[in-house]
DNA sequence: TAACCGTGGAC
DNA sequence: TGTCCAAGGTT
């Protein structure tokens, strides 16, 4: 805990000194609103700022208010929220702008409140308190951790080290004003006390910091958690029938309710695969294959190679199992696609290429 | 509790 | 090319 000469106080004191004069200037600094810092706080779980800001942007003229995304549909949404990935942040946003507007609420301002909402956890439930009400809260993303566990000299896997943080980031917050000092601290630990070599000589807490200290900066918080990669092979296949493509839309898995290329594992192999999915929709005679290459993305812990197979369809599609459509480029434009299928179809879906029947 | 959920940039 | 990892939440 903070303690005596170097109490909450002081710590809060700094904090804001150096905010003031070096915080980045993002949009959502310019309206700290609560449905401008919930949809921010949403977008920057496990996503970097850089990503989200024009994300961020494109959202809010979307969907400027909590009642207007509450009318929107689902597929608007993950449309918009396509190429962030994690799209359950996408969903449970929906839901839980219906679930307040159906209710004639608006954000709660309490923690407990604010974290029964779906997509709503301890994090993001302090940062909207914190950050959007300016009230005290304690608030603990990745940086604030490590910030937190070094200059605490807070010993990594010790059996109250998450506990002594979050306690930490409360002190702090409640010794100083809220909006400023709870960012000041995750933005000290994204700019300056970074993962790697922390550049101690910028940070506003040095004087303070035990790990600046002892020259010695695996303290909790700072330990990364490696996992083996796994190699997957899927293909899917870019099938044309006039100036349309079909797609088709998964009811479960991770890209439910986005459209993709029809997709399967690549066993045997991507072209036998494919003949085989094209034959449960009853085409069983195309011939003009087409091996264009693989799209190669990484998703948790999958590194998956998609080969893709171009074809044409001898036949309107009748027996498609589960939901599909047949998409033109304007339509394939502005759907929600998943990162990788959105490049495939820029790369294969050219209306005037070699592959026009 | 640990696995799962996406993506793009840095190195 | 491979590996790491970033303003976490859910089950």
């Amino acid at each position: 805990m903070f303690t005596g000469r170097h109490g909450a106080a002081e710590v809060a004191e700094y904090l804001t000194v150096w905010f003031v004069k070096a915080a980045r200037q993002l949009p959502w600094r310019e309206d700290t609103s609560p449905y401008r810092i919930w949809i921010s706080e949403v977008m920057l779980q496990q996503t970097t700022v850089q990503t989200v800001r024009p994300f961020f942007e494109r959202f809010i003229k979307l969907f400027p208010t909590l009642q207007s995304l509450a009318q929107s549909s689902e597929e608007d949404v993950l449309a918009a929220w396509s190429r962030l990935g994690y799209y359950t942040r996408a969903r449970n946003l929906l839901k839980t702008a219906r679930l307040l507007v159906n209710n004639g609420a608006e954000l709660p301002e309490d923690l407990r409140d604010l974290q029964r909402l779906p997509g709503i956890g301890a994090y993001t439930a302090g940062a909207i308190r914190a950050i959007a009400f300016n009230r005290p809260s304690p608030m603990v993303d990745a940086n604030a951790r490590r910030l937190l566990g070094r200059i605490l000299g807070i010993v990594a896997h010790a059996p109250r080290a998450e506990q002594q943080v979050w306690q930490a980031s409360l002190d702090v917050s409640t010794a100083g004003t809220p909006r400023i000092v709870n960012q000041a601290m995750m933005e000290i630990g994204a700019l300056v006390c970074t993962a790697g070599q922390p550049n101690c000589a910028e940070c506003p807490l040095e004087s303070l910091c035990k790990a600046s200290t002892l020259r010695s900066f695996d303290w909790y918080g700072s330990v990364p958690k490696k996992q083996v990669i796994q190699r997957r092979q899927e293909v899917c296949v870019v099938a044309r029938w006039a100036d349309r493509w079909l797609l088709s839309r998964p009811s479960d898995g991770r890209w439910r309710g986005m459209w993709e290329f029809p997709r399967t594992l690549a066993i045997p192999d991507p072209e036998e695969a494919i003949r085989r999915l094209l034959n449960d929709c009853g085409w069983a005679d195309v011939e003009d294959f087409e091996y264009a290459g693989a799209v190669r993305h990484q998703v948790t812990r999958y590194a998956i190679s998609l080969h893709v197979l171009k074809c044409h369809l001898p036949s309107a599609p009748t027996g498609v199992p589960g939901e599909w459509r047949l998409a033109s480029v304007e339509e394939l434009a502005i759907l929600p696609l998943p990162s990788p299928m959105r490049k495939i179809a820029e790369l294969h879906t050219d209306p005037a290429g070699d592959h026009t029947p």
